[in-house]
DNA sequence: TTGACATGCAACCAAATGGTTGCATAATGT
DNA sequence: ACATTATGCAACCATTTGGTTGCATGTCAA
């Protein structure tokens, strides 16, 4: 089990942090400058929050030349719905989610 | 979807409120007095991280008489792992975590 | 080689957070 | 009726957090 559960959730907790997974969610291995271009703060605080993100192991940096590429890691993501949801509970809750994403498919298509 | 998604990361971003769900995910239903005695902290600090997991609906309160029972809601921590990922992955990471619980589980049985 | 570009490091500051203490209110039981 | 129990509300305080600015370092390309 993940020892440093508390690194994932302080590094969830804020929105900017979120919105970085959002953006690297859409498309992997951006720079920091590329990420920075979708925050409206300097780059030593975007900094900041990946390092956080970093720590918690939720992005994974490659280095390439000068330039820090960023990719998402959905594993510690993953390991907290297995913290508090049952077994039967999670099956339920997917069968929900995945009717809800089908209504909303259907939806667009006739939209 | 959760327009409160802020709140859920919010709260379980402190040790002390994770714990009070992991208390509740054991036995469902607690009042504030029974919560109280699983921390090293004031009731009125359990009370204010109470009311963080009330707002964020990962906790939901009924009065009886003047007790005030604590119920867990398994919902806002499962649209989480709605948000970052991706159908096919989470499979892949079901059966990972399915494979690693069976092997503890049998692990318990010989030990 | 040298200038421009991509990033790192450190000091600093305002606001949010997590805790305390003290007092108030309402339900329970003898 | 009244002491006890279960909880709420508010002021206060130290620490953490999220942002800034300024300067340093290392890589690329002409």
């Amino acid at each position: 089990m993940c020892l440093e559960m508390d690194a994932v959730f302080k590094a969830l907790a804020d929105e900017s942090r979120r919105k970085l997974l959002d953006v690297l969610h859409k498309s992997n291995g951006q720079t920091l400058g590329e990420l920075c271009a979708h925050l409206d703060m300097t780059r030593q605080a975007v900094t900041k929050h990946l390092l956080l993100l970093e720590t918690a192991k939720l992005v994974t940096v490659v280095w390439r030349g000068r330039e820090k590429l960023h990719y998402l890691n959905p594993v510690p993501i993953h390991e907290i719905s297995e913290r508090w949801i049952g077994k039967y509970e999670r099956h339920r809750l997917q069968a929900l989610s995945d009717l809800k994403r089908g209504l909303e498919e259907n939806k667009n298509k006739k939209g």
